[in-house]
DNA sequence: GTATGCATGAAACAAACGTATGAAATTTTG
DNA sequence: CAAAATTTCATACGTTTGTTTCATGCATAC
């Protein structure tokens, strides 16, 4: 096997079982979640030592923590950063709706860092993370998503004149809430049997699941504000 | 104290202890999950001993199920009786969206059997019921759920005519999602500081909750449907 | 080539886990 | 009231958990 075909890093012995480690922890985790996953099953998996894991990150909840910002960081940058582009793109003009929430959703669920497989597991990994009832992943969580929630909240306002900043918030909570549900059901929509219960359901493909959610939140963050407060 | 006070159940020294085992099993489950909760910290909540947990119930998953099924079964048959109560009240004409969406998220926010923090644990549990990895639980979550999801998507399509039923799946997995995390952050809104991120956002009553969410949901299932399949 | 620093290896640790056991206590039954 | 059935109790069992230890391997640097 030709080494360019390998990335640097996994190319590293000082960081390869590092990462494998990360891995490994990566996929149990978005299966089973932390708790449901035993040290002794990620060295297993990355093929290390029983000690490896306290040796190059003290403790399975740092491990735990590295694994979830590895993968984070990064999905909230790439949306900023269409953000970003969009509102230069377009100047002093507003922005549509659907165009804000692009940004928002796709970096989620276009999350290729590596092959197929991992693909899924890495998305499994960001939606178990608003989930996930670890303190410190959570914090880490919500901390690395505030500057994104600030950003995309203004856009919102922006291109939802007249929603109260009060509703938007709540709107928001719905929307993220439906965001990881689907995309949850659609990540293991073939392990899971809706044949009995929708047999017309279909799993479209990822471009399907984004355009279905952008309208659905579109039409519900422009929904009347009710007058009940 | 005056022994009307109580019910009857509780007085029933027979099934005493099995009642306070499922009553402490709830709230902590509500809060940690079924993992993250010991059948020690279960029997001490319950003021119980050790072996009465697989005395009364056999297994720890046992009891899981039985806290679960406890609960969720009510709140199934709830929303059913109500889509029946304004099927039956309107007869051949057509039921308005906002009153099916109205059947289906209210018992999950009404869930009012005893005091009031009881209450909260109730919606948490409900909530956190579609989120458990237990295999047992998910299986008896799905299959109660199935009459209901079947009954409000009929409903449903006949409210948005024109809505393909493959769409009507998606969406519906969207409201689920909007429901649950909405339900989870109106809970614990006290709890969470989103004072920095969002100092706007207050925490309606359970009214207001419910008015915010109708609203959306109705307005995200009548989203125009995508061209892209 | 030998010494130094880092990574791995196998084994053992204490603690917590769910569950099982058999004797005491209690309630129910005749 | 005594016998029988049921529930509670303290205790112990066998696993599994995350973490630690210390000896071994193996590079790189002198």
């Amino acid at each position: 096997m030709s080494t360019s075909l390998l990335s640097p890093v996994s190319r590293d012995p000082h960081l390869a079982t590092r990462v494998a480690l990360l891995d490994a922890a990566e996929r149990l985790f978005s299966q089973n979640g932390i708790e449901g996953t035993s040290v002794r099953e990620i060295i297993k998996a990355a093929d290390a030592n029983l000690g490896a894991i306290n040796y190059h990150f003290g403790t399975k909840d740092r491990l735990a923590l590295e694994v979830f910002a590895r993968r984070i960081a990064p999905v909230n940058r790439e949306r900023v950063a269409r953000l970003d582009a969009l509102e230069a793109e377009v100047g002093r003009r507003k922005l549509k709706l659907e165009q804000i929430l692009d940004a928002l959703v796709r970096p989620a669920l276009e999350a290729e860092g590596r092959g197929a497989k991992n693909c899924d597991d890495l998305m499994r990994l960001i939606s178990r993370s608003f989930q996930e009832q670890n303190t410190e992943v959570k914090k880490f969580v919500e901390q690395q998503f505030a500057e994104v929630a600030h950003r995309f909240d203004a856009a919102i306002l922006r291109a939802v004149p007249g929603l109260p900043p009060d509703d938007l918030f709540w709107r928001m909570c719905f929307l993220h809430g439906a965001l990881h549900h689907g995309l949850q059901t659609w990540l293991q929509f073939d392990q899971t049997p809706h044949a009995m219960l929708h047999p017309d359901a279909i799993k479209p493909d990822r471009e399907g699941l984004i355009q279905r959610l952008i309208s659905f939140m579109a039409a519900g963050l422009s929904a009347p504000v009710s007058k009940a407060r």
